[in-house]
DNA sequence: ATAGGCGCCTGCTGGC
DNA sequence: TGCCAGCAGGCGCCTA
């Protein structure tokens, strides 16, 4: 579920309440086999150490602990994690918990459908070693204007496949892929070699906008998600696009439709988020086939 | 290089 | 009311 801004949430969240407390003890509380790669092996590595820090990469949160150990949190489409205290009533699906230093606060992870991920890494080294075999890209906040071009100049790939590669930018997902294009007012279907300097600076800046507008309603809940602190985000009011397939487009008022693309659902306005001449191939075939 | 499909899971919605 | 297909924000793997 979460992209960016929701795990971006998370963190700030949790970043000032956990800084410096001690994980007392971790207990997994799901027989499940976990696609979680938590292994029994980790409880004692984690227990007794103090929280470092607590940041973010792609849609990575990293919890650093002060042996130099790092708890790398994916939370797929339906993961949570959040501090509560330790009275709360226990929900289905969580499967690890944390204790902190009093016993008085627990950090849960909780995961309905376990497409996330809890793994520790022994130190930051293994981990940077992780990302790079991933070749995980850079962040959308600092993309570099001439690497950008680059990216899309180099593909025949579509600009909604493009963004919903992590090697190629980390962190956009389905959502902020479709926001952003509406934004930028380029049609997904374009092929990322279609646009010229102008159209690629543009998206690049779309993405960092719709991205910021997110953090600052604390994501989206569309099903799931909330923030570390158990909070709903209120973004999903504000789509443009997204999930509205259907209803008038709020800059143009044309009927916004969704088709299927790079194997998503992709919501775009026809009228508005039109090709460019030398587009016009993907986008007539794009329409052709409705 | 790129598209497309599948699998991993559970839960909700819409159509019949 | 009940059933069931289809769908959901992620990602890795496979094939063509």
């Amino acid at each position: 579920m979460p992209e960016l801004p929701e795990v971006e949430t998370v963190v700030r969240d949790l970043q000032p309440c956990l800084t410096g407390r001690r994980l007392a003890s971790v207990r997994q509380t799901s027989r499940h086999s976990l696609r979680t790669r938590w292994r029994p092996a980790w409880n004692a590595a984690v227990a007794g150490q103090r929280v470092a820090s607590v940041a973010r990469r792609g849609k990575w949160i990293l919890v650093a602990l002060e042996n130099g150990s790092v708890l790398v949190v994916h939370l797929g489409m339906t993961g949570q994690l959040t501090l509560v205290p330790a009275a709360t009533a226990l929900a289905d699906h969580t499967h690890l918990i944390f204790t902190l230093d009093d016993g008085a606060e627990q950090l849960r992870f909780r995961d309905i459908r376990r497409f996330g991920s809890v793994t520790l890494f022994p130190n930051r080294q293994t981990l940077e070693d992780h990302f790079t075999a991933a070749r995980l890209g850079p962040e959308p906040f600092d993309l570099d204007a001439a690497y950008w071009r680059q990216a899309l100049a180099g593909t025949k790939r579509s600009l909604k496949a493009v963004l919903l590669d992590q090697q190629v930018v980390a962190g956009v997902g389905n959502i902020y892929a479709d926001e952003a294009l509406f934004e930028a007012r380029l049609h997904p279907a374009l092929r990322g070699c279609d646009l010229d300097a102008r159209a690629a600076t543009h998206l690049r800046r779309a993405i960092a906008t719709v991205l910021r507008r997110a953090i600052q309603r604390r994501g989206s809940s569309i099903r799931n998600y909330v923030g570390g602190s158990g909070l709903q985000g209120a973004y999903q009011n504000e789509f443009r696009v997204y999930g509205r397939a259907g209803e008038p487009c709020p800059r143009c008022g044309a009927v916004i439709e969704c088709r299927r693309l790079a194997g998503r659902s992709s919501h775009f306005c026809p009228r508005c988020q039109k090709a460019i001449s030398s587009q016009r191939s993907a986008v007539s075939k794009s329409n052709a086939d409705r």
